[in-house]
DNA sequence: CGCGACCTTGACGACGTTCAAATCCCGTGG
DNA sequence: CCACGGGATTTGAACGTCGTCAAGGTCGCG
């Protein structure tokens, strides 16, 4: 939200050494491919809050999340915010047919992306099938996260949502390599409130509620998983 | 749900004359291509309130719409159900990266699917990256549409829901060819309560208080559009 | 005609929201 | 080192929307 202040690496970054090299987009190319796409992405720092791209935005580039977390929401025009995702280093955002961006991004804390202008990211595409594929994967993998988070947003009571969301939550960050009962949570309670279809205030006494039964333990910027078992069971998964 | 009484038409149908031929996948075959498509398809018939697939089966086949209507659901352990969508001519079904489908499918009343076994189906696209784009594009648009109907199941009210849901319907049907402004609804009042994310009870209040409103009216089967002003201006676009 | 599925309507209550205030936490500056 | 200020979070109390439970109505079909 305050003034941009974004940096660009000018160059010296290297596809090889990527910390997401290998579940990004671009774990389809060889290392002669790589090479290649290097040139078409530069490296982009957000500082935290920063907007990346908004809703209804013309859609320029596309953007790799390297490191950092974003959420990503939509936008009632009297102000009612959605969350439909938070992104992680490995994800790929932008894709649309319409031309225009479909939800808003900015960054939770600070945010590293590689972006790709638009046209020649298409057109290093059309002679790589196995990259159209990867894409392909990842937007079939949101589509199936997107109707589990419909059922939860329809169908669960609170309680339910920020079990689910807890155990989601930390789910994703092991596969990123994360620790165990330990779950850091970066975003806001306004950001989890948004993203559960509930108010700050019924997020907050959820988590009370939760740490009243010793299910879990509230620490500075994240959650202790005392008592997995209880928390999965009113998940009711 | 009764015992299935599925019609296989041997052959004797042609891609040419089928009538989802310019919207769903096949659109991005030339005449020669989908001369060969045919044989990969069959054409499958499906009765009312059949299962076509459920969430949890191996994937074995895919699936275009070409006629009728199908809902999509996923359920709770408990029986708590979310629709995630209503399927129509030209909808394509099936893709996944588990290797089970990750919702149920079926018939709201009869219904005519083109079904490809999966591993020939997989050989063909190899060699067909613009099949694979359109897949893509497919896949981009659900996405869309996910994400507009998670705002509508976290952030709308009862109200705004049922108005959203009636001009997004008719939108669909418009697009597809049908009418202006009186809306087929072939699914139940409990689909379109699952639908949205509210009981059963609520849809019928909702769908009543909007005709004491002179916004709609309602028929057997589906409603008329009065005042679509009206319509919109409660679905607070 | 009568059964059963679907839909509507009403009364009531619960879950989650709203509104309001207290508390915590951390960075800033005296 | 500690006081201050502002944002985020927690807590409390009252309210309202929507769910629950129950009854009654409508329609199609055997």
């Amino acid at each position: 939200m305050k003034p941009s202040v974004v940096t660009i690496e000018p160059n010296g970054h290297f596809c090889s050494d990527c910390a997401v090299r290998a579940s990004a987009v671009c774990s389809s190319l060889d290392a002669a491919e790589l090479r290649e796409f290097e040139h078409l992405g530069r490296r982009v720092h957000f500082a935290s809050g920063e907007t990346v791209f908004s809703e209804e935005d013309i859609t320029t580039s596309f953007y790799n999340v390297i490191e950092g977390v974003m959420r990503l929401y939509k936008l009632l025009p009297d102000g009612r915010r959605q969350i439909v995702g938070f992104a992680l280093p490995g994800d790929f955002l932008g894709m649309n047919l319409s031309g225009r961006h479909n939800f808003s991004a900015d960054a939770i804390g600070a945010v590293t992306v590689c972006q790709f202008a638009k046209a020649p990211f298409g057109r290093f595409i059309e002679s790589r099938p196995q990259l159209l594929r990867r894409i392909n994967e990842l937007a079939i993998r949101e589509l199936s996260h997107a109707r589990d988070h419909m059922v939860l947003l329809g169908r669960r009571s609170a309680d339910e949502k920020v079990a689910t969301f807890l155990l989601g939550w930390r789910q994703r960050l092991l596969a990123l390599g994360g620790s165990l009962d330990t779950v850091p949570l970066p975003m806001s309670r306004q950001d989890i409130a948004d993203y559960l279809g509930l108010t700050i205030e019924t997020v907050s006494r959820t988590f009370t509620k939760l740490e009243r039964h010793g299910a879990i333990e509230i620490l500075h910027g994240g959650i202790s998983l005392r008592d997995p078992a209880r928390v999965e069971a009113l998940a009711a998964a």
